[in-house]
RNA sequence: GCGGGCGUGGUGAAAUGGUAGACACGCAAGUUUUAGGAACUUGUGCCCAAAAGGUGUGGAGGUUCGAGUCCUCUCGCCCGCACCA
C-alpha cells in the first residue's frame, strides 16, 4: 500500500545533470561574492573573548553560538602544493570537510572565511619541476592554472579574493621580512655544525624532515655534514610550546607527538674536575638518585673536551690521540641507518683521563662513545652500569664497575652481574651513604639539594627540541635577505653595533657574535627577488645554485657602500607556510603583511591610512578558528606556526600566542586497501570522478567513507552507492513540483525532522560527517515512504543535506521556490539560507524526555523510557522522578496509566 | 623499551550504560527491460531444512537491575617516539 502511495510523491520523469548544475552555481557564487566575508566587520570571535576550547569546557558552547551572530570563523584548510599531477583526492578529502564544516558555521550565524592558496615554494614543487624537465618558475605557471581549475569544481567556498601563493614576491617579500624580525631579534643565527644532509635532494634537512634516519622527502639515507647555516631558536621557545599544548583544542594525539617531540626532561646538571688536568667535565642527569653508583663517564664523539684533546689543547698520551681521532672520525662520519644496523654493540676508547666524584672520591675513567649523543643535555654521561642498561652494557664490554645502588621489589640485594638484574624502577637506596633507606624519588630531591648546597651542580631542564635549520642550499625558495660586508666586519663595525642592535640584547647576553654574523639586511628593499637562472639545479657541493651568480651576490653594503656579498641560500619551504595564515587576511595591503595594531601597522614605510585601518579591523579573525589537515604535520609544520606565532607576539605584532584553536587532523585515503602510488597505478584524479558523477557525490562519499580522523578506503563501486543516493534524493525532491505537500508535519514526520536535526547538528560540530550523513538517508527513507511532504520538511532536508551537496540543494531549493511555495516569501537566493538559517527544533520537543530507569514488564528487567509529557508540570515531574530511583517505583506502580510494550520497540508510557 | 589508539557481519562502519549491527557497499530472490546496464521491491550477524529457539561485539574476570560501552588482567593489530643518560 505504502508503495503506491509513495509512488505519487514521486517524479513522472528525472534528469538529474549534477554537471551543469555545479557549474550553473559555481560560476553564480563566483560572480556574486556570496562567500567573499567583509573582513573588516566581522565581530570577534567570541563575545566573552574565551577560546572555543574553553566554551567548550565549560559547556556553554550551544548558547554561546547564539549570541555571537556575526563573529569571526575562521575556517582553515592546510594549503597544497601544486605538482604535475594535479590535486590528490586526499586534498579533496580535506577540503571536503573543511567546506562541509564552513557551511554549517555559516548557517550558525558566523561570518565565516574559508581562504585557500598555494604552497608551491619548497623542494617538492622543485623536484617535480625536475622530473618534468621544465624549469620551476614555468611548471609554478603551468600548475597554478590547473590548481585553481581544480579546486574551483570542489564548489568549495572559498574566499577566492584573497588566495595567495608562496612563491608570488608579493608573498614572500614577506617571508623575508619574517627572516629579519627574527635576525633582529636574536632568534635567527648563523652556525657551524654537523648536519643533516640529503645526498639525492643536495641539500640540508632540519631534524623534523628526517625520518629514520632518511630523508622525508625521497627516503635517501641522510648523511652527516659539517656546514655553516642558518638557525631558528626554537628552542628558546620549548617551555612555552610545551605549556600551552594543554590549552589546545587539539587530538590527544598530535598534542603527544609535539610533547615528545619537544621532550622536556628535568634533572640535574653536574661538574667534574678532571684530575691532573685543568678541565671539567659537565654531565646532565636525571637519576642523580644513584649517583654513589657512578663508576664512569662517556663523552660524545662532539664533545668539547674531546675536540681539545684531538687539537693539543689537553695533552694526553699520543697514542690514545690517535686512537680517539680514528674513533671520532669513524664516528662522525656514520649516518643514524649505519649507526642503528651495527645494533646496540657498543663501542669506545678510554681517553686515559679520570673524573672525581664527589660523593664517593671514587676515580670515574672518562670514555668517549658514540651512544652518547651530542645534542642530548650537555654531550656527556655519567654511567652508572647497575642501573641503566645501556650504561650496564658499556660497562661489562669495557671491564668498569658495577655498583648497586637501589634494591627493587624482588628484594635482590645481590651484586649486579646479569642485564636482568639491572635496576631501573622504583626502589630503596643502599650503599648510598647519606641517601641510604630513602626510596629513589626522595633521594633524588635530598642529592640534587646536596650538589646545589656544595656547588658542583644545579637543577636544569633539558629539552630534545634543536634549533630549527631553516637555509637550504637549493633554488626554488626566497632567498635569505642578508647581506656581508668584509669591511664593516673588520672594523668590528656590523649590525650589531647599531642602537638598533644594542638595544636589543642590551639586558642579555649576545647570543650571536661570532664573525660570520657580521653583516646588514636589506630590510627596506625587500623583495629579495629570486632571479631567473638557467641551471637552477642542485650541487650538492654544501652551496646554493645561486652561488653561481655573481649578478646575485655581488652587492654594496647597505652600510658603508663597499663591495659586499648576498646570502645565496634560500629559507626552508616550512618558513613559507608557517604564518601563511597571518597573510590571508592581507593579500590587499601592498604595505603591511597582516593585521595588526595600528600602532604596529604605522611603522611600516609607504602604509596608507586605509592599509593601517584595515590591519586594525581585520585582527578580530585571529586566531584560526578550526584548522584541518594531515596528522603528518604534528610535528613539522603545526610546531613551525606555533613558533613563528610566538615570535610575533614577542615582537608586538600579534596578539595571541596560539596560531590554531582547534585542529583536526584527518585520516588518510587509500584505495582499494592499498596505499595511493603511480608505481600501483591506483592514484585517483579527483577530476575522473567529479566529471562522471559531479562534486556533490564526490564530496558526499568521501565524506561518508568513515569516521573523518581515521579516513578510508576509495572503491570505485562504493561511489556509485552514493551516486545512487544522491540521484534518489534529487528525484523525490524534484519530483514534488508535481506532487502535492501538506500543511503540517506528521507527528512521526516532526520527530524524525527533530531528531536528524538534533543528530547532524551535533555530528557536524564534532566533524563526524560519515555518521550525519547515514542519518539523512534514514530520513530519506522515512520522507520517500510518505505520500506528502510538508514544505517544511523539504527545506529541512534540504538544508541540512546542504553542506556535503551544496550545488545540488540549491538547485533544488531554486526549482521549489518557483513552484508556489506556499510559505513566507523568499527573495534572496538559497545562499541566503546558508547564511542565516540552521534549523532547531528544540523548543518544539520540550516535551519529550527520556527517562532511565529499571522497570520490569511481564517479569523482565527492562531499560529506557521514552516519557511524553503534555506539559510543563508533567515534564517537571518526570525530571524529578528520574532523578529518584526510588520514586520512580512509586510512579510506575501508580500513576501510569498505560504501559503500551511493543516488541522490539521502545517502551512508551503515556503519562495521566 | 616508552607513549597513544584500536579489536563489532563478507566489507566500510553505527550504537548519552538501556532492542547490538543504524546507514551504505556487497550478495540473493523478484518486478521491469530484446539484452546489458539502470531503476524499483524484498531478504541478508551466526547456528538450525523452516519455525520455535539458541547464540553473538578478540579472550577471562569484575561493577551494575542491565556492559560493545565502565574497571582489572590477557591475547592480537596499528601508529608515534626511541642508545634522550
Amino acid at each position: 500500500m505504502s508503495n503506491n502511495v509513495a509512488k505519487s510523491a514521486k517524479p513522472q520523469k528525472s534528469s538529474f545533470d549534477p554537471t551543469t548544475i555545479e557549474l550553473k552555481w559555481q560560476s553564480k557564487w563566483g560572480s556574486e561574492d556570496v562567500y567573499q566575508p567583509v573582513l573588516d566587520s566581522a565581530k570577534p570571535q567570541l563575545a566573552s573573548g574565551t577560546t572555543i576550547a574553553e566554551a567548550k569546557k565549560q559547556n556553554k558552547i550551544e548558547k554561546d553560538r547564539h549570541l555571537i551572530k556575526g563573529s569571526a570563523f575562521y575556517d582553515l584548510t592546510m594549503f597544497p602544493y601544486p605538482s604535475a599531477e594535479g590535486l590528490h583526492v586526499g586534498f579533496s578529502y580535506t577540503s571536503s570537510g573543511i567546506d562541509a564544516y564552513a557551511r554549517f558555521e555559516r548557517m550558525l550565524g558566523h561570518e565565516v572565511f574559508e581562504p585557500i592558496g598555494l604552497d608551491g615554494f619548497g623542494i617538492h614543487s622543485e623536484n617535480h619541476a625536475i622530473k618534468t624537465g621544465s624549469h620551476p618558475i614555468e611548471h609554478a605557471e603551468r600548475t597554478e592554472k590547473n590548481f585553481y581549475r581544480q579546486l574551483h569544481v570542489t564548489g568549495n567556498s572559498y574566499a577566492w579574493k584573497n588566495k595567495l601563493e608562496t612563491y608570488d614576491p608579493e608573498y614572500y617579500r614577506w617571508t623575508q621580512w619574517l627572516f629579519v624580525q627574527l635576525f633582529k631579534s636574536g632568534l635567527a643565527y648563523k652556525k657551524n655544525s654537523p648536519v643533516n644532509f640529503c645526498p639525492s635532494c643536495k641539500t640540508v634537512l632540519s631534524d623534523e624532515q628526517v625520518i629514520d634516519g632518511r630523508c622525508e622527502r625521497c627516503e635517501s639515507v641522510v648523511e652527516k655534514r659539517d656546514l655553516e647555516q642558518w638557525f631558528f631558536k626554537i628552542t628558546d621557545y620549548a617551555g612555552k610550546l610545551l605549556s600551552n599544548i594543554e590549552s589546545l583544542d587539539w587530538s590527544e594525539k598530535v598534542k603527544l607527538a609535539q610533547k615528545n617531540w619537544i621532550g622536556k626532561k628535568s634533572g640535574i646538571n653536574i661538574t667534574y674536575k678532571v684530575a691532573g688536568v685543568d678541565e671539567t667535565v659537565t654531565i646532565f642527569t636525571t637519576r642523580p638518585d644513584t649517583n654513589f653508583g657512578a663508576t664512569f663517564i662517556a663523552l660524545a664523539p662532539e664533545h668539547q673536551l674531546v675536540e681539545k684533546i684531538i687539537s693539543g689543547v689537553v695533552k694526553i698520551d699520543a697514542q690514545i690521540v690517535r686512537k680517539m681521532q680514528a674513533y671520532v672520525a669513524k664516528a662522525t662520519n656514520k649516518s643514524e641507518i649505519e649507526r642503528q644496523a651495527e645494533g646496540k654493540e657498543k663501542s669506545g676508547v678510554f681517553t686515559g683521563l679520570y673524573a672525581t666524584n664527589p660523593l664517593t672520591d671514587y676515580q670515574m675513567p672518562i670514555w668517549v662513545s658514540d651512544f652518547v649523543l651530542g645534542g642530548f643535555g650537555t654531550g656527556a654521561l655519567v654511567g652508572v652500569p647497575g642501573h641503566d642498561k645501556r650504561d650496564f652494557e658499556f660497562a661489562t664490554k669495557f671491564g668498569l664497575e658495577i655498583i648497586r645502588v637501589v634494591v627493587g621489589k624482588d628484594g635482590d640485594a645481590s651484586p649486579i652481574a646479569k642485564i636482568e638484574q639491572v635496576q631501573e624502577d622504583e626502589g630503596t637506596m643502599i650503599n648510598s651513604g647519606f641517601l641510604n633507606g630513602m626510596d629513589i624519588h626522595k633521594a633524588t630531591e635530598k642529592i640534587m639539594d646536596h650538589i646545589e648546597k656544595e656547588g658542583y651542580g644545579k637543577r636544569e631542564v633539558a629539552y630534545h627540541l634543536r634549533d630549527w635549520l631553516i637555509s637550504r642550499q637549493r633554488y626554488w625558495g626566497p632567498p635569505i635577505p642578508m647581506i656581508y660586508c668584509e669591511a664593516c666586519a673588520e672594523r668590528g663595525d656590523s649590525w650589531f653595533m647599531t642602537e638598533e642592535g644594542k638595544n636589543h640584547f642590551k639586558n642579555g647576553e649576545w647570543r650571536v657574535k661570532n664573525r660570520e654574523m657580521a653583516g646588514w639586511y636589506p630590510e627596506e628593499v625587500l623583495p629579495m627577488k629570486l632571479p631567473y637562472i638557467k641551471n637552477f639545479k642542485p650541487m650538492g657541493t654544501g652551496k646554493a645554485p645561486l652561488a653561481n651568480h655573481p649578478e646575485f651576490y655581488e652587492t654594496t653594503c647597505p652600510h658603508c657602500g663597499g663591495k659586499a656579498t648576498r646570502e645565496t641560500d634560500v629559507s626552508d619551504t616550512f618558513l613559507d607556510s608557517s604564518w601563511y595564515f597571518l597573510r590571508y587576511l592581507a593579500t590587499d595591503l601592498k604595505h603591511i603583511p597582516f593585521p595588526m595594531s595600528k600602532e604596529k601597522a604605522k611603522t611600516f614605510p609607504g602604509a596608507t591610512p586605509e592599509e593601517i585601518e584595515h590591519a586594525d579591523k581585520r585582527r578580530t579573525w585571529f586566531p584560526v578558528t578550526m584548522y584541518i589537515g594531515g596528522a603528518e604535520h604534528s610535528v613539522l609544520h603545526l610546531l613551525y606556526a606555533r613558533f613563528v606565532t610566538m615570535a610575533l607576539k614577542d615582537m608586538g605584532y600579534v596578539d595571541f600566542e596560539e596560531p590554531f584553536t582547534r585542529f583536526y587532523a584527518h585520516g588518510l585515503i587509500i584505495k582499494d586497501g592499498a596505499k595511493m602510488s603511480k608505481s600501483r597505478g591506483n592514484v585517483i584524479n579527483p577530476d575522473d570522478y567529479i566529471r562522471k558523477y559531479g562534486s556533490d557525490t564526490l564530496r558526499t562519499y568521501l565524506l561518508f567513507l568513515g569516521p573523518f580522523d581515521q579516513g578510508g578506503d576509495f572503491r570505485d563501486t562504493g561511489i556509485e552507492g552514493m551516486y545512487r543516493f544522491v540521484k534518489k534524493v534529487w528525484k523525490l525532491f524534484s519530483g514534488m513540483e508535481n506532487g502535492e505537500w501538506r500543511m503540517e508535519s506528521s507527528t512521526e514526520g516532526l520527530r524524525f525532522m527533530h531528531q536528524t536535526v538534533k543528530g547532524v547538528t551535533e555530528d557536524l560540530e564534532y566533524l563526524r560527517f560519515n555518521t550525519a550523513i547515514a542519518k539523512l538517508m534514514t530520513w530519506y527513507n522515512f520522507l520517500a515512504k510518505q505520500p506528502s511532504l510538508s514544505q517544511e520538511e523539504v527545506e529541512t532536508y534540504l538544508k541540512l543535506f546542504a553542506p556535503f551537496a551544496p550545488h545540488m540543494t540549491e538547485e533544488l531549493y531554486q526549482v521549489l521556490k518557483n513552484k508556489e511555495w506556499r510559505i513566507e516569501k523568499k527573495e534572496k537566493d538559497f545562499h541566503s539560507i546558508h547564511m542565516s538559517a540552521w534549523p532547531t527544533y528544540d523548543e518544539k520537543f520540550l516535551t519529550q524526555v527520556t527517562v532511565t530507569v529499571a522497570v520490569q514488564i511481564n517479569g523482565k528487567l527492562r531499560g529506557t523510557v521514552v516519557v511524553d509529557a503534555k506539559d510543563k508540570e508533567d515534564k517537571a515531574l518526570i525530571e524529578k522522578l528520574a532523578r529518584e530511583q526510588e520514586s520512580v517505583s512509586k510512579f510506575l506502580a501508580g500513576d501510569i496509566k498505560h504501559v503500551i510494550f511493543v516488541p522490539g520497540k521502545i517502551l512508551n508510557f503515556v503519562v495521566r
